[in-house]
DNA sequence: CGACGCTTTGACACAACTCAACAACCGTGG
DNA sequence: CCACGGTTGTTGAGTTGTGTCAAAGCGTCG
């Protein structure tokens, strides 16, 4: 059988042994591609569409507007990465989900989902975990806007950016391709664009790091990972 | 049979009608109390054990500590609220969680839940449910840190806090009980506690609300609504 | 009574925001 | 070829929201 493993399928098996089975039914899902440009919006929050998406090539994000016409963004998808599970459960998209650059994504339906969790319960595990790993990015997302600096936070943010690439094969040890602009960082981080780019001079002025050109590159991980609070991540477990 | 329906039991069955297989099997899982005095912590964060709780009474915090002895409180568990079905997944816990009040826990084991799982998907389901509205919860708390002002959060972490209070029968319309002093207000809200007396002093003046002796009183729930962005939720669905 | 936990207030400092302007870099079309 | 607008990055000056420090008031409880 000639099935290029999914990026999805790289992360869950970090995660536990795939049977051939499973890595059928995982590579069955994502048989359908959907490419979208860079800009689109793919799920309007409050909309009420039964789809999650897995996300194939490129870069997008999941925001929340405001009244005020602000904007906070939740997370940025990358390849492999699962969206609008939960919006599956609850009937209803709770936040917006936007291409950043050009994207393929591949769609599933909510019945298609529940019958792979009910016809394969270790791989609804599996994607599960992924989604618990998730959740816990936003959790450590909401202590860096809650509770550090403008300086540590953006720092600690393109830590763990550099590690979930590194996860997935995409970013070499000290630099990698990444396409936010100042205004996009800005309502990641919860700052204003003009002063995301005084931190990113001082980080690049105290040779930390330097975000040019669309490209990062960490000059001094350890620094940082202390200036940060960053706790690099332990090695995935297998399950019991 | 002489249940008395949980809080846990209450709120699932809004997500859908329980059969009395179900119905026991939740009981069951519920059947071994705990009870724990205000300040103890349960679980901390790094910690390996593979345990659950489900919150029986009481006012309890899950939150997250930073290196230089900040706190960030992630969520307010309320009575029929999961605590650490992601650490289960995680295998470990990826933030502490302490009792505010006194409290009486159930404690579910790892393997049981699973075989819960197993056993029941559809209490699965709803389970999954409840999680998934959890962690809307945290990024709508995310979105408030993130572009939301001092007093907006604060009107919206009430607004929500009444919501939820309402939903399991413990809030009356205006008025409610609410044992949360104003520093544990301050590392929930992102804020200093001096900055949390300032913006509820402001909240009082404008005849908006009050916190007095550990009771929240809404005054003007439209105009509350319309400071803090809040969208009352919707009802909830039934499964298809 | 004093000790303690919590709230309240004022004065001041500082981090981050706003406004305004400009520079660099595209691709497009005249 | 250059002129052009659009997007993104950069910088300065002034403002404001929020944090910090310090002190005092007020219950409750031992």
């Amino acid at each position: 059988m000639l099935l290029k493993t999914s990026h999805l399928a790289t992360k869950l098996s970090t995660f536990m042994q795939l049977s051939e089975r499973e890595a059928h039914c995982l590579a069955d899902l994502q048989s359908f591609s959907l490419s979208v440009n860079a800009g689109k919006e793919l799920v309007h929050e409050g909309q009420t569409g039964h789809l999650a998406y897995i996300l194939q090539t490129g870069w997008a994000c999941s925001f929340k507007l405001l009244p005020d016409g602000g904007r906070q963004i939740i997370a940025f998808p990358l390849p492999g990465d699962c969206v609008g599970l939960r919006s599956v459960l609850l009937h209803t998209a709770d936040h917006s989900f936007s291409a950043l650059t050009d994207v393929v994504v591949s769609s599933v339906e909510a019945s298609r989902m529940m019958r792979v969790f009910n016809e394969f319960p270790r791989l609804g595990a599996a994607i599960l975990w992924a989604a618990s790993r998730d959740e816990a990015m936003v959790v450590e997302h909401l202590v860096s806007i809650g509770r550090r600096s403008a300086i540590e936070r953006t720092a600690h943010f393109f830590l763990e950016l550099s590690e979930r690439l590194q996860l997935v094969g995409l970013a070499p040890d000290r630099e990698f391709d990444c396409p936010l602009n100042q205004y996009v960082l800005a309502d990641a981080l919860g700052l204003s664009a003009i002063h995301v780019n005084r931190v990113l001079r001082q980080l690049r002025e105290r040779k930390l790091m330097t975000l040019k050109d669309r490209k990062v590159t960490i000059l001094d991980r350890a620094k940082l990972n202390v200036l940060a609070g960053f706790q690099p991540q332990r090695a995935g477990h297998n399950q019991s």
